[in-house]
DNA sequence: ACGGATCCATACCTGGATCCTG
DNA sequence: CAGGATCCAGGTATGGATCCGT
């Protein structure tokens, strides 16, 4: 029998209603319902929460151009966090248009898409047992006129560096809110990036991430899904 | 356990030698040896007998822009045919770059390279049973220079019609030994094709295809793998 | 009989993220 | 701890061709 999927919610009330119903629950839960397997060593089991619990709200998978949600134009993130609430590393956005780095503007960016409106749901990890790990509480994230400012200001720095050839030489300790690090299958692989005369150079796929320490204001901030309200002690 | 395929060959001679002794085999001898099932309504099998061939050759599978046997230059081709060695119908070269057409030449076409130098292998068709169909007698096979001069027209001709946008009133009618002919998963899948201003349209993938009547000259014509003689009753 | 439509296998690509060493 | 490297699932594209109605 083929894993589960929900039906796509209708509406963000929809959307809201079922993820608050997640939270409390254990992934083991949550797998057993959908026919999902979370068995295998850890370093193979990288993505499968993420697309659990796609599973579970009805998110489309593996669709490129749309958000998780077209109908919602809404993004799901789950996010990975400590027993009281902080996360435990920086998250990934999307894959970063090397190729196209000197063309590339923050106004039609996919960073800015994918940001535009994101749920953010919380794993709370405790041990190495994937079925043990729980949902937190749902949240709803729009960028603050602040938060967006700072963003663009990082996208700028990032892709501007790489559209002028310094792909390269740039390193994950750029940006404040964003970094660019390797995001591939492995090492091996490489595509294309401007040199600083026009031409380009091969280097290996980067892909925008969020910085732990942004991560772990939005979700101090952020409304809950369930209540709408503000609280930092709320998952 | 996984279908097993051969290493590829080191060199023509070797490719010869493991050709010529499929001659006489049944599909189902080599599914059986290479641990390939050929089970199946028809209509599901239809790549199967190639993919078989190609394991038993070790040709490296699904590979783009390399020949078959990227070592030796050289593309493989099974052609069904009937009991008195003639071919059932055409034959796929590969697909047509509807696209690029206005730039297209002879000259790099995908079409010429496909062609330059080919191990056409016949599969001998009796009955319904893939398994009971027999390998016939291989023939490599380049083109001569006139009929290298046919495929260009034809090739010219065809992508020329396609250049000024006409590829919606193409049909598989036009050219004496090539023809272009719908390939896709189905007729909704749809890819661009210059119009007759500068633009683009959508339409159908189309792929390039050998006549029957060319196949069977080739067949005819060409010396067989195991022998080097010519002749019209080698299979 | 053949022109238009279709079907399977498999490689590749993208989105899902976490792993792991210094 | 965090930067650089890596891993799985699933969808898409391509190469392998034959099916089937007119």
């Amino acid at each position: 029998m083929p894993p589960l999927r929900r039906p796509p919610p209708r509406d963000l009330a929809e959307l809201r209603l079922r993820a608050a119903a997640l939270s409390g629950r254990s992934l083991g839960e949550l797998a057993r319902a959908l026919g999902v397997s979370l068995a295998g060593p850890p370093q193979r089991t990288k993505g499968l929460v993420g697309q659990l619990v796609e599973r579970a709200l009805g998110a489309t998978a593996g669709n490129a151009a749309e958000p998780d949600f077209p109908a919602l134009g809404v993004e799901l993130k789950t996010v990975p966090v400590a027993p009281d609430g902080t996360p435990r590393g920086s998250t990934f956005v999307c894959t970063a248009d090397l190729e196209g780095a000197s063309r590339a503007s923050w106004a039609t960016s996919t960073v800015r898409r994918r940001l535009a409106h994101v749920l953010f749901v919380p794993v709370i990890v405790e041990g190495d047992e994937l079925a043990a790990r729980r949902i937190g509480c749902p949240r709803f994230f729009r960028p603050t006129d602040e938060q967006e400012a700072l963003l663009r200001a990082d996208f700028d720095d990032l892709i501007g560096a790489v559209g002028v050839g310094e792909a390269d030489t740039l390193t994950a300790r750029a940006g404040r809110c964003l970094q660019l690090r390797p995001k591939a299958q492995n090492a091996a692989v490489q595509t294309l990036a401007p040199d600083d005369d026009g031409a380009f150079i091969l280097t290996g796929p980067r892909g925008f991430y969020l910085r732990r320490a942004f991560i772990a204001a939005v979700l101090a901030d952020a409304p809950t899904a369930s209540t709408g309200l503000v609280g930092k002690a709320t998952w």
